[in-house]
RNA sequence: GGGCGCUUAGCUCAGUUGGUUAGAGCGCAGCCUUCACACGGCUGAGGUCGGCGGUUCGAGUCCGUUAGCGCCCA
């Protein structure tokens, strides 16, 4: 064994040094030829684009901790890591940052240059000059996050790594689109879609969120064919040139007579019929309502079930058309004139004014009966959007969702979830769900669905006939490139071709993070091998996204669950226990910490969020953290140098006996590798450092004391007392198969720190040592016997029957406090110590005797009292005080 | 409105199948210049486990109810 111990240990310094060495030596590399057991880990690609927090620290090591337990455990892991790149925050990004905006009609300017200075009117640019910035800006964005990965210490595959937009992710999501279409799983639909009017593209249910908006019911009275009226109460006024129907609930008696009338919408004139069905709420404002095309997802469904007209007024901007055909077949109105006069009032204005215009126009009227009634309530937006969303209809490429319900939710179950309770959330989602996922964004920057249209005599395309291309030309741009059997010169004229100009929901590839990590389409063996994959670690924030979503596209493609267990990590909350936002101001970043405290503590502090439990970013916590990496360099240099040291001994000796006290320490850790070890393999990372960490403390607080001195051996400076060659051996063998046993357990989570010790006493990283065994303390103890002092141990048992540990433990804590009392330094000697206890533990005292009066300076006499079975430990002593 | 989680020492949390005096770390106080570590060590003071009711010989733990906080869904 050779050992080469610094002048000073020092925490400094350590993630520089060794992230570089990992990489250099490849030690995380992934090897397809490897004989091992395989664990493959799904890792969340995070969005480049977001701010870095420390939310990102807290589920990446999290993740980290089990792969570097897994790799010592003896699995070759299988570890990547991507970057989701595509998608509108990457664009919001670009806007911002260079101060541009996408309009495809520009035309393409190969020379380019972004302004020094973002302008404040945002420059308008081809797609393909946006995409190049794009594509700029994600790359110097994914090396400030590859920076903190290593930073950290994750032990991930760098050569493994991929982005949502690159050609092998365009490749594997576009074959899956194809496939999909020829499976039939996957439809385009003129429909009624949700809209933001801002960004300009649709959305699906699961970008969604509700939020709490003030607005007000405004009670309207339509006139009656037969004479009459009925009054109605809306928040959106501005939709009555849309009203197709009134409704009112089957046993609502109050319109039951009405059912055959026509109505008359005020302003406009245009003829209704009123209609029934059960969503109508006959306690909702006056009971009836009216059905626009379309207010709500409610309208909706009312225009589904009823087979109602479609009357749309709202452009994909936001504002209402330039003119409506008042009169036409689809708008039967009893006066076009008045409605087209109304109508110029609101025409290419936003919802807002509308409203506004709408209700003067309804005052002069005498339709508006009343004060409008304030009131707040839910309204829909897309999550990241500014303006409720709108519904719009329009031409949208959807995946069958909806009739795979039960299956999805039997899948569910079919993964073990950590924590348990957060199936139930991926539950609720599934039976939440409303309608098929709708894949196509009208955005730029993303992965082009793969799909042209034939044209008709006038340039229209022929929807319901896509050209879909052969597997074998994927990936593709359709915008460049050229469907089979057409020349580029019949793009966009009639009896042509035109490109479908979308691109794909993010999600749509990101759900595809398994087969795009394991190289589904081009090595499809190793695929075989990887999938379904052991582990999927996430945020609870993104079970109805991902983690659904990934699910869904392992069931369309391979009929499975596409992983074998989901370890869902909590938030991270600020220092007060507040959700951190931008907003706020509260957002902890992670390089600061990094720098103040190291990775490891940073580590120390993430291990200590339990999954599914929101944790608070305690610098408290990285401080305890950093004290123990300290911790672990100092009791390492210290058992290393005490090995070091000479010793001597008289005659030959080939057996040596293990100290009572020492078989009880091998016993103890040998426990505490089983905890840990159970701990790790529930994924309950929180518990297997609590465990570790524990022991570790013991071990340098009262073993390594209660023994130091008989591991110096004759060299003690310390102690009247003789000391036998045997037991200065089987005191150093036994710190010795501490530190190697405790670097290992703790290994996972302070990778730098234990590598560090490590390194000055073995030639291989830490990282690819064995995870220690039960019943290895002992082995090891005796490997060191062999190998540095050339003797055999006479008892190979770990035991510890007596309670010795904790014995030692009681009486060094009780006479340690007799000097406190007295307060004098612990090098002041004891006189005359009396220890009463039970028989058994009397028994035990007598075996350590001689190590608690070395490590305390007990001079005098020790006494002993018998108490009765069961009864505490208890020693009096004096204390010798010189000064006195 | 429906669902899930949380509520234990000043702070952050642990408490396995209900079983004697409820644990840890931080912080705090006091002590110790101890030859691995002052980026340290030792010792100590802090809580009737949100409220109410119930089951039980016995409840932080089980049941009911209520309040507060957080999240998800509508």
């Amino acid at each position: 064994m050779n050992i080469s111990l610094p002048e000073r240990p020092s925490a400094e310094g350590l993630e520089a040094k060794w992230s570089e060495v990992w990489e250099k030596r490849g030690i995380y590399r992934f090897d397809p030829e490897s004989k091992k057991p395989i664990f493959s880990i799904d890792t969340p690609p995070p969005t480049v684009s977001g701010s870095l927090h420390i939310g990102h620290v807290l589920s990446y090591t999290h993740t980290d901790i089990v792969a570097r337990y897994k790799r010592m455990l003896g699995h070759e892991v299988f570890y990547p890591i991507g970057w989701d790149d595509n998608g509108v925050p990457t664009e919001r990004r670009v806007q911002n940052y260079f101060g541009v905006r996408c309009e495809p009609e520009v035309p393409y300017d190969p020379n380019f240059v972004v302004p020094s200075e973002p302008s404040k009117d945002q420059i308008p640019i081809s797609r393909r000059n946006f995409i190049e910035l794009c594509e700029e800006l994600t790359s110097k964005d994914e090396l400030i996050f590859e920076d903190l990965w290593r930073t950290i210490g994750l032990s991930v595959d760098w050569t493994k790594t991929y982005s949502t937009v690159g050609s092998k992710s365009q490749k594997i999501s576009q074959t899956s689109f194809v496939r999909l279409i020829k499976k039939g799983e996957l439809y385009s639909q003129e429909s009624p879609t949700l809209w933001d009017v801002d960004f300009r593209t649709a959305v699906s249910q699961a970008e969604l969120e509700d939020r709490e908006v003030p607005s007000a019911y405004h009670r309207i009275r339509f006139d009656l064919k037969s004479g009459g009226s009925v009054e109605i109460e809306t928040t959106r006024p501005e939709l009555i040139p849309a009203c197709v129907a009134l409704v009112a609930h089957p046993e609502d008696e109050r319109y039951s007579a009405h059912l055959d009338d026509t109505a008359y919408s005020p302003l406009f004139g245009v003829e209704l019929p009123i209609v029934t069905h059960p969503l109508a709420d006959p306690n909702k404002g006056s009971g009836i309502a009216m059905v626009c095309t379309f207010g709500d997802l409610t309208d909706v469904t009312w225009w589904k079930e009823l087979s109602l007209p479609i009357r749309l007024i709202i452009g994909r901007d936001g504002r209402f058309l330039p003119a409506i055909p008042f009169g036409g077949d689809n708008w039967p109105t009893r006066d076009p004139k008045a409605a087209e006069m109304a109508y110029n009032e609101i025409a290419q204005k936003a919802a807002n004014g509308a409203r506004r215009r709408i209700l003067e126009l309804l005052t002069d009227s005498g339709n508006l009966i009343g004060e409008p009634k304030p009131i707040v309530h839910p309204v829909k937006f897309f999550e990241k959007g500014d303006k409720p969303l709108e519904i719009v209809a329009s031409r949208q490429w959807f995946i069958k969702t909806l009739d795979k319900k039960p299956r999805l939710i039997e899948l569910g179950g079919h993964i073990s979830w950590v924590p348990k309770f957060m199936q139930v959330r991926y539950d609720n989602w599934v039976e939440g769900l409303n309608s098929d996922w709708n894949i196509s964004r009208q955005r730029f920057f993303g992965i082009p669905i793969p799909i042209w249209y034939p044209t008709d005599e006038v340039g229209e395309p022929i929807f319901d006939q896509p050209i879909i291309p052969d597997e074998s030309l994927l990936p593709i741009d359709p915008q460049s490139s050229t469907p089979p059997g057409y020349q580029e010169s019949q793009r966009n004229q009639p009896l042509g071709f035109v490109a479908d100009p979308d691109v794909m929901d993010t999600w749509a590839t990101s759900s595809l993070t398994p087969q795009i990590a394991g190289d589904w389409i081009d090595n499809p063996e190793l695929f075989d091998r990887l999938f379904p994959m052991d582990l999927r670690p996430q945020g609870q924030d993104i079970i109805r996204t991902w983690l659904f979503y990934t699910l869904l596209r392992s069931e369309l493609a391979h009929g499975v669950a596409p992983w074998k267990s989901a370890i869902i990590s909590g938030f991270v909350l600020d220092p007060d226990r507040k959700k951190m936002s931008k907003s706020k101001g509260n957002v902890v970043t992670p390089l600061p910490l990094v720098k103040t405290h190291g990775a490891d503590a940073l580590r120390y502090w993430s291990a200590g969020g339990r999954p599914g439990v929101d944790t608070a970013a305690e610098e408290g916590q990285m401080k305890v953290g950093r004290r123990l990496g300290i911790k672990i360099l100092n009791a390492s240099r210290f058992v290393l140098g005490l090995i070091q040291q000479p010793l001597d001994h008289a005659s030959p000796i080939s057996e040596v006996a293990l100290s009572p006290i020492d078989a009880a320490l091998l016993a103890g850790l040998s426990q505490t590798v089983k905890e840990t070890t159970a701990a790790l393999e529930d994924y309950d990372h929180t518990k297997g450092i609590e465990v570790a960490e524990k022991f570790f403390w013991e071990f340098c607080d009262d073993y390594l004391e209660f023994v130091k001195l008989r591991g110096y051996g004759e060299a003690s400076a310390v102690g009247p007392q003789s000391i036998e060659y045997g037991a200065a051996v089987s005191a150093r063998v036994t710190l010795l198969a501490g530190i190697s046993v405790l670097l290992r357990l703790l290994a996972p989570y302070m990778p730098f720190s234990t590598e560090e010790a490590w390194s000055w006493w073995n030639e291989d990283s830490i990282h690819q040592a064995s995870w220690p065994k039960e019943e290895e303390p002992i082995e090891v103890a005796a490997t060191f016997a062999r190998e540095l002092f050339g003797v055999e141990l006479a008892s190979q048992e770990q035991r510890d029957d007596l309670g010795l540990l904790d014995l030692a433990s009681s009486l060094m804590s009780q006479l340690r406090k007799t000097k406190t009392e007295a307060k004098v330094s612990v090098k002041t000697p004891i006189d005359s110590v009396r220890i009463a206890a039970d028989k058994k533990r009397l028994a035990g005292l007598r075996l350590i005797a001689d190590d608690l009066k070395r490590a305390l300076v007990i001079d005098g006499e020790l006494t002993e009292e018998e108490l009765a079975e069961g009864s505490e430990p208890c020693a009096t002593a004096r204390v010798l005080d010189h000064r006195s």
